[in-house]
DNA sequence: ATGAAATCCTAT
DNA sequence: TGAGATAGGATTTCAT
């Protein structure tokens, strides 16, 4: 039940610290390790492939004018010849959107939406299909009374109605509603018998006149001799392309097939255009979990600053952007170039393209990133930063080719400024570029969703997971390097395509194209959903394609906080120290299977007088412990259970065809895959209990959380009651600890090996007490373990081997939290090392007092508490603001209280933990004159 | 001085 | 116009 990968240990604390600067002339010294990995590329290309007259390592003085037909490397492949007659299509999807055209024939004047898919071929070229035929729609209970000769009369009127409604009709429209059908649905949220009922089918013109629609229908609408009445509207509040996606089977970054004689091409590498009905979506099962050869940028520019102000666009000119791209799938980029402002001495490995006017430096970039055609784009901090800048710089320039960056020819890339915010990552400001067909993968943007890590800088980030850091250039000398000559240049544009290297190498390191299509694929929404939405748009997707198959419709719930329901219980714990082993039992994957075994979705909630509506019997459902009721599986099987169960069963098979295949690019997929299906399960439940959400739900989430408690209350006595010595066991287990879906147990054997095989018993036996497929399982044994508070303890963890552990395992303790200086973090670890696996209290205390009496006399270098007190502070940075750290507070009060009870006053008493207490404080404060 | 409320970040 | 949940410890800030 942990939702975010974490940060491996506190020791990584340490990549927050630069490399001490070198002094000037240390430049030309001596190539960089990386200048000889890139020089490397360089003779593994001369190898390879014959030169084409175009060395790698070429410095191209282009004065004026640029031609991408300098760089032949630098296209796509050439496109076969393609004839819609008598060949498919097949091409993997990787982003969708829609546009509008003035309408068809015969209607006057409206505009349609056309689907608009972008893609990429076995072979590597790029597609762009016009899916055609595809209308957004909504629908409406019919009134009673309805039938089909009122369709006219209805459409008529709403279709007026809305025209009214808009303020005003640049477009000139006349339709707006284009269709009325009545279909038979049923309402997803409750049981009501299965009995279905007459729906209106309202199809619009364009999406954006579902709102309206909706809203006219909701306020009071008159129609015919009908009276004048609300309408709950349903599935009026879904994005075009998920509902385009769900109706058609499609899925994030599933393949597409288009069939001969179904397609006709229009334009250059393949432009196709298609009937909505006509293209072939196929599940990413088998051969079609394969990934096309997409090509992914990566990229960084430079600024030549003011000294000591961040820069500005409008003022500040951009002297390098460096540029890598590699096919998804390879291991090394094929490109290498970096665009400079004045003259630059050569790289070995690399194309330097050299500018006399930042103009044309710009103006190029934008024309060699049309030219390489990139699918995804990454970089750091590239959404916030060097996007919005370079389009800022652009239009300062007044380079009005620049901001055409997507695949549509003629659409302006602009800059938007847009509000996010979640009770998760809190409110956020981000800036957005649009880029038609291309997919832009800031790793910044990744890192910050998926890992919690002490610090977010590109260097940090690089020395956490790759253990490399950025090239040595200070930020406040890059003017001064700018204004040098053709070697300082230089050694800028080794830094420059070091910091577009890094991204790339970090997306393939942590497989982050792998794992969000993997994603995209499971829950069936587009890759850039993932990036720029939150959790719920997932689950959406996946009730909506769960609900068609049944013909239910989701009905539109106004979003209104109300009162927080109970969730788990935590065990009041025994604190202390314990010297003997510690059993854990953990439900796996509790909320699930809650959800599934006793069969909670909307679709089996009895509401008030249910029951007796429908007579059911006291067979037919049941009551949670919240007193919340639910028709069992045999009456309705739930989506909820539905959707989990294909996800979990999914996940099984996923692991298991892992285990089988030894092609390692195959592994990565699979290991993503399983991987977004278990994410996936445990937000259902997350879903039903947002109450600022698209289908809320308390009584499944209270009744999940209700199970939950009972279900560890129980496992606690069962275990309490049958491991006693009067049933013949060694000791009389006794339960410690436990939270929300673990108990922690004392078992009373001295070994770990005991402790092992009990636990595994007991498991399996408190799981026949359950409704399958919940399952208690035995995870680890703890020994020695130290339990300080609810939510923090340690202990040496030991799981697959009995006689070493395989770890320290800290939780909710200094050295996890992220809001605290290193230092603490390390005196902690220390310390719990010294009680753990030392067995020497005294030992920690004596450090303890050690290292707090080495920093009142001033023996502790203060430059080591670098520290990031939260994200948004190191994030920053990245906004201009240098973190200036001083230590402010050296120690503050410093008692040594007891923690424990008196019961346990053993060597441990006078634990070094208290010194939590005392923590340095440490204050950051913003100092714009530090350099 | 003292306690309540707000803030932060973790556990699950 | 888009946002997963609650429990809970430790510390800081604010009000009295």
């Amino acid at each position: 039940m942990d939702y975010k990968k974490r940060n491996g240990g506190p020791f990584v604390g340490g990549a927050s610290q630069a490399k001490r600067g070198k002094t000037a002339g240390e430049w030309e010294d001596s190539p960089s390790q990386f200048e000889e990995e890139l020089s490397m590329f360089d003779e593994a290309e001369m190898d390879a492939e014959e030169m084409e007259g175009q060395a790698g390592h070429d410095v191209i003085p282009v004065g004026d004018l640029f031609s991408a037909d300098l760089n032949p490397r630098w296209r796509r492949p050439l496109a076969p010849s393609l004839d819609p007659s008598s060949d498919t299509l097949v091409f993997q999807q990787i982003d969708l959107d829609y546009y509008l055209v003035a309408g068809m024939p015969g209607q006057l004047q409206g505009k349609v939406p056309i689907i608009r898919m972008f893609g990429v071929t076995d072979s590597g070229n790029s597609v762009c299909c016009h899916v055609h035929g595809f209308a957004p729609y909504f629908y409406v209970p019919a009134p009673s009374g309805f039938t089909s000769s009122h369709l006219g009369e209805f459409k008529k009127e709403l279709n007026s109605a809305v025209l009214k409604d808009m303020r005003s009709n640049k477009d000139n429209i006349s339709v707006t509603v284009l269709a009325v059908d009545i279909t038979r649905k049923e309402n997803m949220y409750g049981y009501h018998g299965k009995r279905s009922h007459d729906f209106l089918r309202i199809t619009m013109a364009m999406p954006r006149l579902i709102a309206p629609a909706k809203r006219l229908l909701e306020q009071g609408f008159k129609f015919a001799h009908f009276p004048i009445q609300g309408y709950q509207p349903y599935e009026a509040n879904i994005d075009f392309e998920i509902r385009f996606m769900v109706d058609s089977d499609v899925v994030g970054c599933c393949w597409i097939e288009l069939p001969k004689g179904t397609y006709k091409v229009t334009l250059c590498q393949y432009e196709v255009d298609v009937g909505w009905t006509d293209l072939i979506s196929h599940p990413a099962e088998g051969d079609w979990q394969r990934i096309a050869p997409l090509r992914v940028l990566s990229f960084d520019i430079e600024c030549a600053g003011r000294k000591g102000i961040f820069p500005e666009a409008d003022k500040d000119p951009v002297i390098q952007i460096a540029s890598m791209v590699q096919r998804q799938g390879e291991t090394e980029p094929f490109i290498r170039t970096v665009f400079t402002l004045q003259s630059c001495a050569s790289i070995v490995g690399s194309q330097i393209l050299c500018f006399t006017q930042e103009k044309q430096l710009l103006q190029s970039w934008a024309e060699f990133l049309r030219t390489v055609d990139p699918d995804i784009i990454t970089g750091y901090n590239i959404q916030n930063f060097d996007f919005p800048y370079l389009l800022n710089r652009a239009a300062a320039l007044k380079v009005n080719l620049f901001p055409y960056l997507g695949r549509v020819r003629g659409i302006k890339s602009v800059l938007r400024d847009l509000n996010f915010q979640s009770k998760q990552m809190g409110r956020r400001e981000n800036k957005t570029v649009n880029m038609e067909g291309r997919v832009q993968f800031d790793l910044l943007q990744v890192l910050l969703r998926d890992y919690k890590l002490r610090s977010y800088t590109l260097n940090a980030v690089s020395y956490h997971f790759l253990q490399e850091q950025k090239e040595d250039v200070q930020h406040s000398i890059i003017t001064d390097l700018q204004n040098g000559n053709e070697q300082t240049r230089r050694r800028l544009a080794v830094y420059c395509l070091k910091d577009a290297y890094l991204p790339l190498r970090l997306l393939q390191k942590l497989m982050c194209v792998i794992n969000y299509m993997e994603m995209a694929r499971v829950t069936g929404v587009p890759l850039t959903y993932l990036l720029s939405r939150g959790q719920q748009i997932k689950v959406v997707s996946q009730l909506l394609r769960q609900a068609m198959k049944q013909n239910l419709v989701m009905p539109v719930v106004k979003t209104e906080g109300g009162e927080d329901y109970t969730g788990a219980t935590v065990i009041e714990p025994e604190k202390g120290y314990y010297s003997v082993p510690i059993a854990t039992l953990d439900f796996s994957s509790l909320y699930p299977s809650i959800m599934m075994a006793h069969n909670l979705c909307y679709t089996t909630l009895l509401q008030k007088g249910s029951v007796e509506k429908q007579g059911l019997s006291p067979e037919d459902f049941i009551k949670t412990p919240t007193g919340d009721m639910f028709v069992k599986s045999s009456v309705r099987k739930g989506l909820l259970p539905e959707i989990l169960e294909n996800l979990l069963s999914a996940r099984k098979r996923a692991k298991t065809e892992l285990k089988k295949e030894t092609d390692p690019f195959k592994r990565q997929v699979l290991d993503g895959r399983q991987l977004a299906l278990k994410i996936s399960a445990n937000s259902v439940y997350g879903f039903t209990g947002a109450q600022v959400g698209k289908l809320p739900c308390l009584e499944i989430s209270q009744s999940v959380t209700g199970f939950g408690r009972q279900m560890i209350e129980q496992t606690k006595q069962l275990v309490e009651s049958k491991y006693t010595i009067s049933n013949g066991y060694q000791g009389d287990a006794k339960v410690i600890y436990g939270d929300t879906d673990s108990v922690m147990v004392k078992l009373g054997v001295g070994t770990v090996r005991e402790a092992m095989d009990i636990g595994k018993e007991a498991a399996e036996w408190v799981s026949s007490h359950f409704t399958p497929p919940i399952k208690l399982e035995f995870e680890k044994v703890y020994y020695p373990y130290l339990l300080i508070n609810k939510k923090r303890y340690a202990g040496l963890y030991f799981s697959s081997s009995a006689d070493t552990h395989e770890k320290m395992d800290c939780k909710g303790i200094e050295t996890v939290r992220r809001d605290n200086c290193p230092l603490v973090a390390n005196l902690i670890n220390t310390c719990l090392q010294r009680i753990l696996i030392d067995k020497d209290p005294q030992g920690a205390v004596a450090h303890a007092k050690e290292v707090i009496s080495d920093l009142l006399c001033n023996r502790i270098d203060i430059s080591q508490l670098v520290i990031t007190k939260e994200l948004t502070r190191t994030a920053q940075e990245y906004a201009g603001k240098q973190a200036h750290v001083e230590l402010a507070e050296r120690t503050r009060s410093m008692c040594w209280r007891t923690p424990f009870p008196s019961t346990h006053n053993t060597t441990w008493s006078s634990s070094c933990l208290s010194l939590s207490k005392q923590r340095v404080s440490c204050s950051v404060s913003s100092n714009p004159n530090t350099s």
